[in-house]
RNA sequence: GGACCGGUAGUUCAGCUGGUUAGAAUGCCGGCCUGUCACGCCGGAGGUCGCGGGUUCGAGUCCCGUCCGGUCCGCCA
């Protein structure tokens, strides 16, 4: 019978008989002594075998990886000077009496400790990957996060319902995953896209409050951060405006970073306008913790001779932006060529720039592929909007304006990685005034 | 559906312009070690270089095909 888990276990339990049980993490043999630390759900704990008990301590020699233990012993302090303040239970140990090897291991198929064993293998062997310390702790922070999420939501009155899984198609746009049904030949279930209908339902019968912590299907092609099978938190109100409820959802942001992860969020969130968002960044998910913006410069390229500028600027469904990007002049000429590449990818044809390096040089103090193409009064607007520096560059966006909002938007996501200007910390946005409808512009 | 990147000991990787017996770290096995905590020291085992074909005196390396994995575009909110 376990007494105590291993990570519990601290100085208020000295001279106490326990019993542990958990997983080989390490092993340290000495010869004379050995070492085992015992992982357990909640932490690490150091057993040591002496050989005054033969049996235990033969039996420890044999231990290895991931072996499942039952350990009863006692607990001391450890010995002065061997104390390990990077362990929790660093200041005690347990001096094992007994030893009951509960299963052996075969060697793991990666180090646990390793950091940089692929996806791939993980997911072969996940059954060894979910005893990662790492894994578990995300498990926790998952479960920590929904017990808030619901802890905020009932203390508002809302009430959680679960909804059905196997059910007719309900379009969202996405293709549904099919299952086919036994009693109906030629029939399937749809998996839910979202609850979207049946949450409807319950508003339609009065029941006023609504959220589920729920998984929702959507039958589409892979991304790094976007899986077919996924859970959302799914809320529906009624006899509430915009307003109560932004500030409800606000509320119970605030309440789960604060509980959760001890961050204080703004309060109110700032919020923006969907113009605004593609205006300044390009994206109606603007990641404010990059100080990159662009900037509008159409008017001033309307009568240059570079019809790649001009011609976008007439345009009234095209655009003309400009990029600037501090101390963007140490950018060599091969990671400006693959920066070009970068925005062929959302279908720029191109990526003109100009390096600052004198202002008060004039045109002497510029480099740019272009600069021969843009008169005076052209480049002084575009260093003045810009509010360029010495030692920056501006990068330069002519087209359509889908293409230069996602190309340019797309460019200031990835400088922000690549060099450092992602800033730390949370910054949480309303975007608001989506348009109702958007061109398709059947790119096909 | 498309573009690009990758596949070499158990794992993570190196292997240049083709050239002797394919290396490192870690893990694993054995030996030594009574205070370590990524213990240390000594020794050892471990490879269908994803697969198939081609070029060549010679292919991990070059070419073609194919399979698998990843990132992104399309798609998806």
């Amino acid at each position: 019978m376990r007494s105590h888990y291993c990570g519990e276990i601290n100085e208020s339990h000295i001279d106490q008989q326990v019993t542990v049980c958990g997983w080989v993490h390490r092993r340290r043999d000495h010869g004379g002594v050995i070492f085992i630390d015992l992982r357990d759900r909640e932490g690490l704990l150091q057993v040591v075998y002496d050989p005054d008990k033969p049996d235990s301590f033969m039996l420890a020699e044999k231990v290895r990886s991931e072996y499942v233990l039952r350990v009863t012993g006692r607990v001391r302090r450890r010995p002065e000077g061997t104390e390990n303040a990077n362990m929790p239970t660093g200041q005690i140990e347990v001096l094992g009496l007994e030893l009951e090897i509960l299963n052996h291991s075969e060697t793991p198929p990666f180090q646990l400790d390793d950091e940089d064993v692929s996806e791939e293998h993980r997911l072969r062997y996940r059954y060894v990957d979910l005893r990662r310390p790492e894994m578990l702790q995300r498990m926790k922070l998952r479960s920590k996060i929904t017990t808030e999420f619901r802890n905020y939501l009932n203390d508002n009155g809302f009430l959680e319902i679960e909804t059905p899984m196997l059910t007719k198609a309900t379009p969202e746009g996405a293709r549904d995953y099919l299952v086919p049904s036994r009693t109906h030949d030629g029939a399937f279930f749809a998996l839910p896209q979202s609850p979207q209908l049946f949450k409807q339902l319950l508003m339609v019968a009065g029941m006023d409050r609504y959220y589920q912590v729920v998984r929702c299907f959507r039958d589409e092609d892979l991304r790094a951060d976007r899986q077919p099978e996924f859970t959302q938190l799914d809320i529906e109100t009624s006899f509430l405006d915009e307003e109560a409820i932004m500030q409800m959802m606000e509320g119970m942001l605030r309440h789960v970073f604060a509980q959760v992860l001890e961050i204080p969020l703004h309060d109110p969130f700032p919020r923006m306008t969907w113009a605004e968002a593609i205006r300044r960044f390009g994206s109606d998910k603007p990641d404010l913790r990059i100080p990159l913006e662009l900037v509008d410069v159409a008017d001033v390229m309307q009568n240059v001779e570079f019809k790649v500028f001009s011609g976008p600027a007439k345009d009234p469904a095209g655009r003309v932006a400009a990029l600037r990007v501090p101390k963007g002049g140490e950018l060599t000429r091969k990671e400006i060529d693959d920066y070009t590449d970068f925005v062929g990818i959302y279908g720029a044809r191109g990526l003109a720039y100009i390096k600052i390096n004198d202002t008060a040089a004039g045109r002497e103090g510029l480099q740019s592929p272009i600069l021969k193409f843009l008169p005076d009064e052209a480049v002084e607007a575009i260093l003045q909007r810009t509010e360029a520096e010495n030692g920056d560059l501006i990068f330069f966006g002519a087209d359509k304006a889908s293409v230069v909002n996602e190309a340019l938007g797309a460019l200031r996501v990835k400088l922000g990685h690549d060099k450092g200007f992602l800033e730390h910390g949370w910054q949480p946005l309303w975007v608001v005034d989506f348009p109702m409808f958007e061109w398709d512009e059947g790119t096909q």
